[in-house]
RNA sequence: GCGAAAGUGGCGGAAUUGGCAGACGCACCAGACUUAGGAUCUGGCGCCGCAAGGCGUGGGGGUUCGAGUCCCCCCUUUCGCACCA
C-alpha cells in the first residue's frame, strides 16, 4: 500500500509541474480584459518620454491569419519592452473596415456588410485577445462607423476647399472582377492587385481625383528624411514617384503652319541629342493622329493594329516585352533648331500617359529609336561622341557613339552652334535656346497621377458631394456630415454604384438654392481610411474634430510602424500625401507620419506562400488551442529574424512549447528554494554559483543590445534558453541546498523579466508564483553588471598558420606576451613546429594566439 | 535587361568590427526514469576516416598571419523596376 500512495504523490506532482498553457492564459487573459486601463497610454501631458509602436490595422476578413500574428508578435514584444523601458507607450489597434469582401459576403450569404463587418471584427478581437496582445482598446478604431468615416467626408470637403479635389473624365482602370474603378497604384502587371488573374480594363468614366501631384516633388524630397525606412521602401517609393527633368519642344506639322494643332510637343531628357532626330514617333493614342490619318482608311487600320498591340501588352503587364510595331503618317514636322523636315510616325512603344505621348526619335543615342529606325530603315545620325571636350580622338581607338548613350565624357557634334559642347553644357544652352525663341521650354515630368478615389461600390464612405440642376457641384455642407450610409441596400455586381439605386438617398435637397439635387453615389477608396487612421488613434473619442494638434503633436511622428513590404507604394505613399496636407491646413505640424518603419518577412510552409489552393494555411487557432498563445508568439519570433521570410514548422512551435516547459518546472520546482536555502555567507561565491551569476548577467546584455540594437529577436529567445540550460546545470545543487538563495532568486526572477515581451502569460503567472505583485509591465527591464559579466578564465584559440591546433585557459588580465610564451610551450604547438622556423607571432587579446612558421 | 537582398549541417537558423564555423531549436541516435508515455531528465550529433588526420559556409580566383565576413568573375533563388522618352 505504501508503495500505491507513493505513485499517487508522484503523479499529482507531476501534474501540478506539467506547463498547462490553456490553464495559464485563460486565467490571465481574464484578468487582463477585466483591467481596461492596463495597456492604455498616459495622457499627452504625461513626464514619461513617450513612444508610438504600431502595427498596420488589419482587413476584417473573419479571422486572423498566422502572418497577423507575426506582425502583432513583434510589435507587442517592441511595446512590452519599451513600456518597461519607462516609455509611455502608444500601442493601439484599429479595423480598416470598409471594402469589397463585405459585399462579397453580402451577396453570397444575404448577410448585410455592416454585420458580417462587425461580427468578423469582433471574433478577431478575440483572437487578438486571446493572443495576449497589449493593445490599449480605448482608442479602437473601426474605419466603417460614422464616428470615423465622418471625417473621411470631412477632409474630402476640406480638399475640394483647396482645390485638390476635382472630377473629371478620364480613362480609368476597371477591374471586372471588383466592378469598380482602381488607382494606378491598384493595377499589378496589368491585372487587379486583388485578383491577380483579372485583366484591368481601361473605361472613360467621370471620377473624384486627388491632387496628390501637387505634392510630387515633397514626397520624393521628403524621402531623404526617412532615414528609418528600408532603403528597399524608399526606392520603390522614388521609382514610383518617377521624377524626369527634360524639356518640352514644339515641331510644327509640316503644311500646317498656322493653323491650331498645328504642333506636336514632344517631351525629351535628352535635348543635346535634338541634331540626331530622325523621326518623329506618336502614341498611337495620342489626339493629333486624328488629324493625321484623316481619311485613309488602310491607315486608320493600321493604327487600330497598334492600339490593340499595346493594350495586350498592357493587359499582359509586359509592355516592356512588346515587339516594336509602327507606322508612317506620311506627314513631316519640323526640327525648330535647323528646319529639317522629319517623318512622323506612330508607334506601338510610345505611351500616351507618359510625358506628351509624342518623342523625337533619336536612333543613335537610344536604343529603343535605334532598334526602331534599325527595323524601318530610318536615319540614324550620330551627334555626341564619347570624348572630353578639347581632346583629340585617340589613336587608333574606333569612335562608336554609344547605345545607349550616357557618360560625361561627351562631346556634340553635326549640332551647328552647338558643336564642341559637352552634353551638360548643351542641354543648359539649348534649353535656353529652345525658351527664347518660344519654342520650347525646360519641364518636369513625373509618374505620379492624381489619385482617382471614386468607387462604385456600396461599402465605403459616400463622398460628400451634391449635383444640382441649377448650381451644379455643390459640397455637402460641413454640419451636415455626416452623409449616412444608408443600412438596408440591395447589393448586385452590376450595374455601376448600388448607392445609385437607393432613392432615399441619392435624392437630397441643393444647400445654395434649395431645388432637387442628386447626390453622389460613388464612394470613397478605402485606402482613405487607412491614410489617417493613425492620428484618430491619439483621441479616438473626440466628437468635434477629427484630431487635437496639441495631443497629435505630443505622439508623433510614429516611432515604430511594422507591416508587409506590400504597403510599401499604395498605403504609405497616399498617407505621407495625406499628412503634408492636414499639414497645410494647419491640422498638424509634422511633415512625415513615420519615423521609422520595419516591414516584417512572409510567413511562408514548405517553402511557398500560404494559400487554400495549397492547403498549406496555417490556423493561429489551432497553434494556440495546441500549444498556446506563449509559444505560438514565441516561435514567430524564435524561428527567423523578423525581416526574413519564416518557413512556419509545428515541430518548432513544440520545441518553443517544450523550453517554455522548462521554464516553469523550473521555478516551480525551485521558487520556494530561493525563500528557503541559505544565502551566500557574504565570502566569495562558489565557482557554480559564480559560473550562473556570469551567464545571468552576460544574458541581459545580450538580449538587451540585440533587442534595441538589431532586432534580432530570434537571437534573444535563444540566449534565454542558453540560460535556462544553464540553470538546469546546477539543480541538484539547489536540490541539495548548495546554492546560494540569493542568486537564484535573483536568476528567477530577471528570467521572467527577460521573458516578458515574449512569453506574457507565463511571464505573468511566474512572476506571481515568485510571490511578486507589482503590474510587470511596469517593472524595469533588468540591467546588467559589466563586472559580474567578465569572465575571469580565457580560453585562447592557438594557431599555427592559421590551423586550430590547440586551446589555452589564462587567467583574463595574463599579459599578451604570458599568453604567447605558453601558447609556445603548448605540447600540440611544438609538435606542429617541429623544428621549423618562427617567422611571426599574432596575439589577438582575449580571443587567439597565431604562430606563423617556415 | 537594370537594381536590391540572399545562398552556411538532414531542417529553421547563429557567428555584431576580418579572429575557435555550425550558438539556440527541430529531427535523429544512445542512456536514465517509468503501470511503455507522442511525458521528463542526461549525453551524442557537419562530412570522410577505426584512428591520427583531412575536408568544409553556391562555384572559381585574389588580398591577408588569418576570410562565411573584404575585392574580382561566374551560377542559383527571391523581391522590386522595366519601352518612362
Amino acid at each position: 500500500m505504501p508503495e500505491t500512495q507513493n505513485v499517487t504523490a508522484n503523479q499529482t506532482e507531476q501534474r501540478e509541474l506539467r506547463y498547462d498553457p490553456q490553464r495559464i492564459e485563460e486565467k490571465w487573459s481574464a484578468r487582463w480584459q477585466a483591467d481596461p486601463d492596463l495597456y492604455a497610454a498616459e495622457p499627452h501631458d504625461s513626464k514619461r518620454k513617450k513612444y508610438y509602436v504600431l502595427e498596420m490595422l488589419p482587413y476584417p476578413s473573419g479571422v486572423l491569419h498566422i502572418g497577423h500574428v507575426r506582425n502583432y508578435s513583434i510589435g507587442d514584444a517592441l511595446a512590452r519592452y519599451m513600456w518597461m523601458r519607462g516609455y509611455n507607450v502608444l500601442h493601439p489597434m484599429g479595423w480598416d473596415a470598409f471594402g469589397l469582401p463585405a459585399e462579397n459576403a453580402a451577396i453570397k450569404n444575404n448577410v448585410p456588410p455592416r454585420e458580417w463587418t462587425l461580427h468578423n471584427i469582433a471574433n478577431m478581437k478575440a483572437q487578438m485577445n486571446r493572443l495576449g496582445f497589449a493593445y490599449d482598446w480605448s482608442r479602437e478604431v473601426t474605419s466603417c462607423l460614422p464616428e470615423y468615416y465622418r471625417w473621411n467626408q470631412w477632409f474630402f470637403l476640406k480638399l475640394y476647399e483647396k482645390g485638390l479635389a476635382y472630377r473629371k473624365k478620364s480613362k480609368v482602370n476597371w477591374c471586372p472582377e471588383c466592378a469598380t474603378v482602381l488607382a494606378n497604384e491598384q493595377v499589378v502587371e496589368g491585372c487587379c492587385w486583388r485578383h491577380e488573374e483579372t485583366p484591368v480594363e481601361q473605361r472613360e468614366l467621370e471620377q473624384w481625383f486627388v491632387r496628390t501631384t501637387n505634392y510630387s516633388d515633397e514626397l520624393l524630397r521628403d524621402l531623404e528624411k526617412l532615414a528609418g525606412w528600408p532603403e528597399k521602401v524608399r526606392v520603390m517609393q522614388r521609382n514610383w514617384i518617377g521624377r524626369s527633368e527634360g524639356a518640352l519642344i514644339d515641331f510644327t506639322i509640316d503644311g500646317l503652319t498656322g493653323r491650331a494643332g498645328d504642333k506636336i510637343t514632344v517631351f525629351t531628357t535628352r535635348i543635346d541629342t535634338i541634331y540626331g532626330a530622325t523621326s518623329i514617333q506618336l502614341a498611337p493614342e495620342h489626339p493629333v493622329v486624328a488629324d493625321l490619318v484623316g481619311n485613309d482608311h488602310h491607315l486608320h487600320a493600321k493604327v487600330e493594329d497598334l492600339v490593340r498591340e499595346q493594350g495586350s501588352a498592357r493587359e499582359a503587364g509586359d509592355i516592356g516585352g512588346i515587339e516594336k510595331h509602327g507606322v508612317f503618317t506620311h506627314r513631316y514636322a519640323i526640327n525648330p533648331f535647323n528646319q529639317e523636315k522629319i517623318p512622323i510616325w506612330i508607334a506601338n512603344y510610345i505611351l500616351m500617359d507618359y510625358g506628351t505621348g509624342a518623342i523625337m526619335s533619336v536612333p543613335a543615342h537610344d536604343e529603343r529609336d535605334h532598334e526602331f529606325a534599325h527595323k524601318y530603315g530610318l536615319e540614324i545620325r550620330v551627334v555626341i561622341l564619347p570624348r572630353r571636350v578639347g581632346e583629340p580622338p585617340e589613336e587608333g581607338k574606333e569612335e562608336k557613339p554609344l547605345l545607349p548613350y550616357t557618360e560625361k565624357e561627351s562631346l556634340l557634334i553635326n549640332s551647328d552652334e552647338f558643336d564642341g559642347l559637352s552634353n551638360q553644357d548643351a542641354i543648359e544652352k539649348m534649353s535656353a535656346y529652345a525658351e527664347q525663341h518660344g519654342f520650347g521650354k525646360k519641364t518636369v515630368t513625373y509618374r505620379l497621377k492624381d489619385w482617382g478615389i471614386s468607387r462604385q461600390r456600396y461599402w465605403g464612405t459616400p463622398i460628400p458631394m451634391l449635383y444640382c440642376e441649377k448650381c451644379g457641384i455643390v459640397p455637402v455642407p460641413e454640419d451636415q456630415l455626416p452623409v449616412l450610409l444608408p443600412d438596408k441596400i440591395d447589393i448586385t455586381l452590376q450595374g455601376g454604384s448600388p448607392l445609385a439605386r437607393v432613392p432615399e438617398f441619392v435624392n437630397a435637397t441643393c444647400p445654395k438654392c434649395g431645388g432637387p439635387a442628386r447626390r453622389e453615389t460613388d464612394t470613397m477608396d478605402t485606402f482613405v481610411d487607412s491614410s489617417w487612421y493613425f492620428y484618430r488613434y491619439t483621441n479616438a473619442q473626440l466628437a468635434d474634430r477629427p484630431l487635437d494638434t496639441k495631443t497629435v503633436e505630443y505622439w508623433f511622428p510614429i516611432d515604430q510602424y511594422i507591416g508587409g513590404v506590400e504597403h510599401a507604394i499604395l498605403h504609405l505613399i497616399y498617407s505621407r500625401f495625406w499628412t503634408k496636407f492636414m499639414r497645410d491646413i494647419g491640422l498638424i505640424h509634422n511633415d512625415e507620419p513615420v519615423l521609422r518603419l520595419f516591414t516584417q518577412g512572409m510567413v511562408i510552409k514548405g517553402g511557398a506562400k500560404m494559400s487554400k489552393s495549397k492547403g498549406n494555411i496555417v490556423s493561429p487557432d489551432e497553434m494556440v488551442a495546441r500549444f498556446g498563445a506563449d509559444s505560438t508568439r514565441m516561435y514567430s519570433l524564435f524561428a527567423a529574424p523578423p525581416d526574413r521570410d519564416l518557413d512556419w514548422q509545428e515541430l518548432g512551435v513544440e520545441g518553443v512549447h517544450r523550453f517554455l516547459g522548462r521554464v516553469y518546472r523550473f521555478v516551480m520546482r525551485n521558487a520556494q528554494a530561493a525563500k528557503t536555502t541559505a544565502r551566500s555567507d557574504g565570502g566569495p561565491l562558489s565557482p557554480q554559483a559564480r559560473a550562473i551569476q556570469r551567464k545571468l548577467h552576460q544574458t541581459i546584455r545580450k538580449i538587451t543590445d540585440d533587442f534595441q540594437g538589431r532586432w534580432h529577436f530570434n537571437t534573444c529567445v535563444a540566449a534565454t534558453m542558453e540560460f535556462v540550460n544553464e540553470l538546469y546545470g546546477v539543480e541538484s545543487a539547489i536540490a541539495a541546498g548548495n546554492f546560494p538563495a540569493e542568486i537564484l532568486a535573483e536568476a528567477q526572477k530577471k528570467v521572467v523579466l527577460l521573458l516578458a515581451p515574449f512569453a506574457p502569460y507565463l511571464a505573468a503567472e511566474l512572476w506571481e508564483v515568485l510571490g511578486e505583485t507589482d503590474n510587470l509591465l511596469r517593472y524595469p527591464w533588468p540591467d546588467y553588471d559589466a563586472e559580474l559579466a567578465k569572465e575571469e578564465e580565457i580560453e585562447y584559440a592557438v594557431q599555427v598558420n592559421g590551423k586550430l591546433r590547440s586551446r589555452l585557459s589564462v587567467p583574463a588580465d595574463c599579459p599578451e606576451d604570458l599568453v604567447l610564451e605558453r601558447a609556445l610551450a603548448d605540447d600540440k604547438v611544438r609538435t606542429s613546429l617541429d623544428g621549423k622556423q618562427v617567422v611571426k607571432t599574432i596575439v589577438v587579446p582575449g580571443k587567439l594566439v597565431n604562430v606563423v612558421i617556415k
